[in-house]
DNA sequence: TTGAAAGCGCTAACAA
DNA sequence: TTGTTAGCGCTTTCAA
C-alpha cells in the first residue's frame, strides 16, 4: 500500500520490476535504449504500483524545469484570456507547463511577479510588459541570460529582443484609412492610459500617419486611467459641439464596448450618429449587436506561436537556420479588419 | 562571477558567510533561531552574490510544492478570470504559487489536467468541474487524499465535499421573482450545455421553484450547446408567436449578451419589448447600455475565499476558530440582483 | 547558537 | 542492454 505511507517513487518500481534505478527511468525516459520486454514489466509494475513521477525530482536533477513562466497584465480582457489557451495549448502539446501570473500594467508588481518566476527556475518566459523598449525588468533577464518572448509588445527592429505580435502602427493606421474611405475627417483617438501600454501608443502613431497621409490634422488622444463611468462625462465632453468628431478610434475593443456604452446613454446612435473602430478582434466584440467594427489580431495563435518561438529558443538550433536573417526575432503576425457594424458613413 | 558558470546556490552563500549551510538555511526559514548579527552576514553575502533560492530544491526536500493547482473552464468568460485574480491575489500573499489549466468543460481533459496537476506535486486544488456530484475525477481525488476545494460547483448538503459559490437555485430562484414581480408570467430560460455545468442545472431549478411558486407553469430550458451566429435561429423561433415569452433568464451573463444581439436582430428591442436576466455579474455587464440585469456572484471573492479555505485546510487547526460554528464545508457567498436595464415590466 | 550529515526523487555519466 | 554511483539545491534531524 505505497499510498497510505507515502506515493510510490521510482525505487519502488524499479523494485517490483527487478530492475536497477536507472533501468526503470530509462523505461520512461529512452525507451529505446532498454528491452522491450524489460519496458513492458516496469510498465507493468508502474500500473501496479500507481506510479506517478514526482516532476519535482527530475526537475531538479535535470537542471530544466520544463517550465515556461507567463506574465500578462490581466486575465479580465479577454484579449489575453484568449492568448492564453493558445499559450496553454502549444505548451502542453510540447510537454512543457505554464505558471501564469498577472502584473496589472503595474511595473513593480512585474519585477516582482517576474522575480517570483525567477525562483521557480522557469525555462524562459513569455511576456506582456508595460513598455518594452523601456523595461528594467526585460533589461535584467537580458543581463542574465533568461530567454524569453514577448507577446503583443513589439520589439523596435533591430532590438534584441523577440516577440509575437502584429504590426501595430501599419494596422491602426489601416484602421483608421477605412475609417477616412467611409467619409470621416474628424476623428478621435480613445485609449487607456498611454504609459500603461506601449501597443496603445503605436496605435496612436498609426492614427497619425493615416491622417497626416490624408492631409488630415490629428488631434489629441483621449487617455482614460481606467474605464468607469467617470468617464462618461470625458467622452460627453468630447462628443459635443459643432466640430465634434464624427468617429473614434478605440485603442481596445473593451474600451470601445465602454464608449459605445457612453454614446448611447448621451442620446447618440452608434453608427448612425457616431461610428466607433476598436481593436483587438476579441470574440464578444463579434456577438454584440451591432458587431464591434475592430482591428482583428489573432490572439490565440499569439499565445502559441510566442510559446513555439520561445521553444525554438531553448532547442540547440538543429540544422541551423539562419536564424538572424530568416525567421527573425520579431513575428509580426497578419491582422484583418472587421467593419461593418460600428462604422458607417459619418452621418 | 557565479552568473557565469551558474547561479549562486546556498552553499556559496554559506562559504561567503562563513558559516554552514544549515545556518544559512535557517537564516532564511527560521531567523530566530539564529543570532542577529549571523542572519545579518548571510543576508549580505547573498545579497552580494545575487544569490536567488531555488524553490524546486526547497520543495523536493520539504516534500511540499507550496503550490496550489487551479482547473477552470475556461478564462474567456470573465467569470473565471475574474475568479483568477482573487485566487491569485490570496494564494501569493500566503507564499503559495499557482498552477492553472483549464477544462474546456470536457470532463476527459479534467482527468488529463488534474492527472498534470498530481505530477507537479501540487499540495491542493481548486476546482471548478462540470458536474461536481458526479465526478470520477472528484472521486479519485477523494480516495487518493488530495485536498481540493470546489469554486463555483456548489456541494450537496452532506456531502464531503468543500466548496466556495453562491446558493445557485435559490440566487437564481430570487431573479426570476424579481422577474415575475416586474410583471412578467412567459419566462423561458435559455442556458449552455446542461451536460456542461451542474450550475446551469441548479439555476433551471430555482426558475422552476419561482414558477411553481407563483403558480404558474415552468417551460422547458433552451439548451445551446455553444453561443454562436447559428443560434439565432432558435431565439428566432422561441421569441416569435402569440405565446412568446416577455422574458428570458440566462444561466450566464456571456450567454444574455449574446441573446440581446439576437432579440436586436430580430428587431426586437430589450427591455421594451423582452427582458433579458444573465447571472454571474461580469464586469462587462454593468459597461453594456442597457446595463445587463443580473444575478451577481461575488467572483474575486469567490477566488479568494476558496484558496483561502484550501490553506485553512493545510493548517492543522490552530486554535479552532469558532467561525460558522464550525466553519462547515459548505460556503455560500451572497449574492445580489442587479436589476433595471435589461429588464423592465411586459409591454 | 551552530555544524555535520542524511537524504527528498530523480537523471546521467561511467562501467560492465 | 543494464547497473552503480554521484549528485541537483535544499531542509532538517541530531549532536555539539
Amino acid at each position: 500500500m505505497p499510498d497510505a505511507a507515502g506515493a510510490a517513487t521510482l525505487v519502488d518500481v524499479a523494485q517490483a520490476a527487478g530492475v536497477s534505478l536507472a533501468t526503470a527511468s530509462r523505461a520512461f525516459n529512452s525507451p529505446a535504449l532498454v528491452r522491450e520486454s524489460t519496458v513492458q514489466r516496469v510498465l507493468e509494475a508502474a500500473r501496479h504500483l500507481s506510479f506517478r513521477p514526482n516532476l519535482l525530482g527530475s526537475k531538479l536533477r535535470a537542471q530544466q524545469s520544463r517550465m515556461i513562466g507567463v506574465m500578462l497584465p490581466t486575465l479580465e480582457n479577454a484579449v489575453f484570456a484568449e492568448c492564453w489557451r493558445g499559450m496553454e495549448d502549444a505548451a502542453l502539446a510540447a510537454g512543457y507547463s505554464l505558471m501564469l501570473v498577472t502584473s496589472a500594467y503595474d511595473p513593480a508588481r512585474e519585477r516582482e511577479r517576474i522575480e517570483y518566476l525567477l525562483r521557480h527556475r522557469v525555462d524562459g518566459m513569455v511576456l506582456t510588459v508595460a513598455d518594452a523598449a523601456d523595461s528594467a525588468v526585460l533589461d535584467q533577464l537580458d543581463r542574465e541570460g533568461v530567454p524569453y518572448v514577448l507577446a503583443y509588445n513589439q520589439a523596435a527592429t533591430g532590438s534584441r529582443r523577440h516577440s509575437v505580435s502584429v504590426d501595430n502602427r501599419g494596422s491602426a493606421r489601416e484602421g483608421v484609412e477605412a475609417l477616412i474611405a467611409a467619409g470621416h475627417r474628424r476623428i478621435r483617438v480613445v485609449s487607456g492610459a498611454f504609459m500603461a501600454s506601449d501597443r496603445a501608443r503605436q496605435r496612436f502613431d498609426g492614427y497619425r500617419d493615416a491622417m497626416r497621409a490624408h492631409g488630415l490634422a490629428p488631434a489629441e488622444p483621449l487617455c482614460l486611467p481606467t474605464h468607469t463611468a467617470s468617464n462618461a462625462g470625458q467622452i460627453r465632453a468630447l462628443a459635443a459641439g459643432p466640430d465634434a468628431p464624427t468617429a473614434f478610434f478605440c485603442t481596445n475593443d473593451l474600451l470601445a464596448i465602454g464608449v459605445i456604452s457612453d454614446l448611447k446613454r448621451l442620446g447618440l446612435r452608434v453608427p448612425r450618429d457616431i461610428s466607433v473602430l476598436g481593436y483587438d478582434g476579441i470574440a464578444l466584440g463579434a456577438l454584440v449587436e451591432p458587431a464591434l467594427a475592430s482591428v482583428v489580431q489573432p490572439n490565440t495563435e499569439i499565445g502559441e506561436r510566442a510559446v513555439a518561438r520561445l521553444l525554438a529558443r531553448f532547442a540547440p538550433s538543429r540544422a541551423k537556420p539562419p536564424d538572424d536573417a530568416a525567421p527573425g526575432r520579431i513575428t509580426l503576425l497578419p491582422h484583418t479588419l472587421r467593419l461593418g457594424g460600428t462604422v458607417a458613413a459619418p452621418a
